[in-house]
DNA sequence: AGCAAAGTTAAACAAACGTTTAATTTAAAC
DNA sequence: GTTTAAATTAAACGTTTGTTTAACTTTGCT
């Protein structure tokens, strides 16, 4: 647990966007350097290399997403089916909430050769698995859910229909109502959309009911 | 529709992959020439440069999308659910077989700046959108499908879910049954459990039964 | 004030990049 | 067999890349 100044946080912030939009080899570290306006030489000087700078910035979100994790863990009053809304939701806010963090992990996700970054994301992806299995395991064994799921294929659509849905948004707001709607709006908007399609297909699923 | 010789298709295939495996700029052409077995300077001499050889990948793979579209939009003899599961296999089988293309395609989409790329991307989830839009309107006239359903969100998650496979077939080996499988059977196993989950998935949505 | 460490800078580094050149070989046409 | 165009090559092109250097400034401590 690292404390960072405010001209690393910058750096970060930064590079976290312009990885996001270029792709890690498509940003070049005068990239960097100039939207945060910092000399070059200052992200070596920090983080050693631009490897090990995007390594910082997928220990810096993981970390959060870990909490986060452990937060979900502690809901234990309500009914399963509102736990999986619930989990569907956050999920959800987090996701778009650090959209620039998710399209790097979209890309890397992809790479076929093995690195550190790599083994964090699918390391974490189980960990979230591991937050959804029981739930619906014990909802079945009480007969609440239906037996016949596949959680690890509900878990990738969970996080596919999100991964999708975040370049998509450019065509979401084509579809959208016609009301005018500033950025906010629109985000609200679009998680809302998102939420209800998702909490209906797994309702649906689980529960055989509508 | 241009045809192309023995050795081009050598290089669009080696950059294919590379492409897919490290992402357009972390491919370089000298990584393509030497595995595709060319000359450096063949590239630029048959594709004008390294852009447009990725823009000529992109042609080429959605020509045969283009196809693959027209050719599901004459099945008019089945039933809804017919149509939407032989949709989802079909679409399916498209895309786990062209992976090295959807990664490509997951990256590309993510690109923030305007490019003829990312046009042709929107373009074809359109088209793809249009083919199933009509089958479901039909089917909820005619009583068949239920009204509340978004069919736009259901194409992104039907969408995100395959993109999301491809990368964590990794994974998905370890949960698999531990029957010794060569390449083929897992690949088969994949694609039976992407399409019995999606299928379960949409019908659920659809039509209220299981 | 004086000193040591940390922060910051412009400049330089070698390596890798995409692309072009000019020379040579191959193939096809007459 | 000669000619013309296409294919292929090794080498060089000028940029850009990530990183390092060495000089300089700021900061914090005694």
């Amino acid at each position: 647990m690292e404390e960072y100044s405010e001209k690393q946080l910058a750096i970060l912030k930064v590079a976290e966007r312009l990885f996001a939009d270029q792709g890690f080899h498509g940003t070049s570290v005068r990239d960097i350097a100039q939207e945060a306006d910092v000399n070059i030489a200052m992200i070596s000087y920090y983080f050693g290399s631009k490897d090990k700078l995007l390594e910082t910035i997928f220990r810096y979100r993981m970390e959060a997403s870990r909490k986060f994790i452990n937060e979900l863990l502690e809901n234990n009053t309500m009914e399963p089916l509102e736990k999986i809304n619930s989990l569907i939701d956050r999920f959800i806010n987090k996701m778009l909430g650090e959209q620039y963090f998710q399209c790097i992990m979209s890309r890397e996700q992809l790479n076929s050769q093995a690195s550190p970054v790599r083994d964090l994301i699918w390391e974490l992806k189980g960990e979230m698995l591991g937050l959804m299995q029981p739930i619906v395991t014990q909802a079945q064994e009480a007969g609440i859910f239906y037996k016949d799921v596949d959680v690890e294929m509900l878990m990738t659509t969970l996080f596919g229909t999100i991964h999708q849905v975040i370049p998509a948004q450019h065509i979401l707001k084509k579809s959208a109502p016609a009301t005018v709607m500033n950025d906010d709006e629109f985000r609200e908007y679009v998680k809302k959309r998102v939420s209800t399609h998702l909490k209906k297909l797994f309702k649906a699923i689980l529960t055989h009911e509508f």
